[in-house]
DNA sequence: GTCTATAATATGATAGAC
DNA sequence: GTCTATCATATTATAGAC
């Protein structure tokens, strides 16, 4: 339906969750102001408002559902393709992985909102969010040949070791951490 | 030296910096508000400032040194202890780790402001921490016989290891990836 | 849907009494 | 050294024009 007041959005959904994205993850939630996130945008603060009208709890409710929907096409997406070999799928995700956080130039916006204050807003999906993760790496590790068990343990430390090389990283401002950190995760899956 | 005029202190720097960096490392350097700080010691904001006159970063800062005593005592102290075994040394300290995150309760410190915001502040000192862990457990990895360039990738993922399951304890809502992530450092020095 | 303007509140910081 | 009171600014949020 299009009735004819409506004026046309200046900036898509997309656009717009890019742009609040970057700010959440490199701010957090307490250090986003809706100015911050507004100027990311190419909104204004009231423009937000229209498209979020909770503010900015609602803003960084909306960015995690894109976070997940992104990990699930790209991580466990990939990690789940039938058509390639498990070889290939780690490696095609590990590329992925080099890329969401520019080879770990970036913190992730997992991190940035796991803080004692924000999980009784967004526990729910930064858990969601990290099941999909080791889901999917379990899944990989099945396909590798290993037991349950064994791979879901294997999954669980990718995600702590990608999450700990990019703070280690940050802090060290050397990007070796998270490069080696993506080596030993293909390690891990080349032992047999 | 002692002025009549003075008054004593209600709360010695101890407890001070005590109650400031449990909301830090909680709550983040931005979601840090001076009530939060002063609420936190018992003193009014106005009486915060007298202490650090500048402010919230002062206090950052200030509880930024004390970590690094902290972390010097119960890291590199342990762990460089000559007159226990390497293997003592290790089981010392992972129980002062244990300690310090509350069983995987906590987060780390390190983590809450290792934010690009605020490295440019604290960026120095995060480092500097960071670094003392590293050398410790660099410095235990060769009491245990190993290389210099093996025990520094040991040491820096021990650190990698306890900072990612900390938060994947956290976002998953278990104690158990920081517990089992105890457990494998442990077993990163007994290959042996 | 987007904007300017503005309200209401929170926050960092200071002044001055005790 | 600590406090109450206050200021200046930033922040979340809303009202209303276009």
């Amino acid at each position: 339906m299009y009735i004819y007041s409506m004026r046309p959005q200046k900036v898509t959904d997309q656009n717009l969750l890019e742009g609040l994205m970057s700010v959440i993850r490199s701010k957090g939630y307490d250090g986003s102001s809706l100015n911050d996130l507004a100027n990311s945008t190419g909104l204004k603060k009231a423009s937000l408002y229209h498209r979020f009208p909770k503010g900015k709890k609602e803003i960084t409710s909306a960015v995690l559902m894109y976070v997940e929907q992104w990990v699930e096409l790209n991580i466990v997406g990939e990690l789940t393709d039938r058509t390639q070999k498990p070889n290939e799928r780690l490696k095609s995700v590990i590329e992925s992985i080099d890329d969401l956080y520019e080879g770990g130039e970036k913190i992730c916006i997992l991190r940035a909102l796991t803080m004692e204050n924000n999980m009784e807003l967004f526990g729910k999906q930064l858990k969601n969010i990290m099941t999909s993760w080791i889901a999917g790496f379990t899944n990989l590790g099945i396909s590798f040949g290993l037991s349950e068990k064994e791979s879901k343990n294997k999954a669980e430390q990718t995600l702590i070791l990608v999450q700990g090389s990019l703070i280690v990283s940050k802090a060290m401002s050397t990007l070796e951490p998270f490069q080696k950190t993506l080596v030993l995760i293909n390690e891990i899956y080349k032992i047999k």
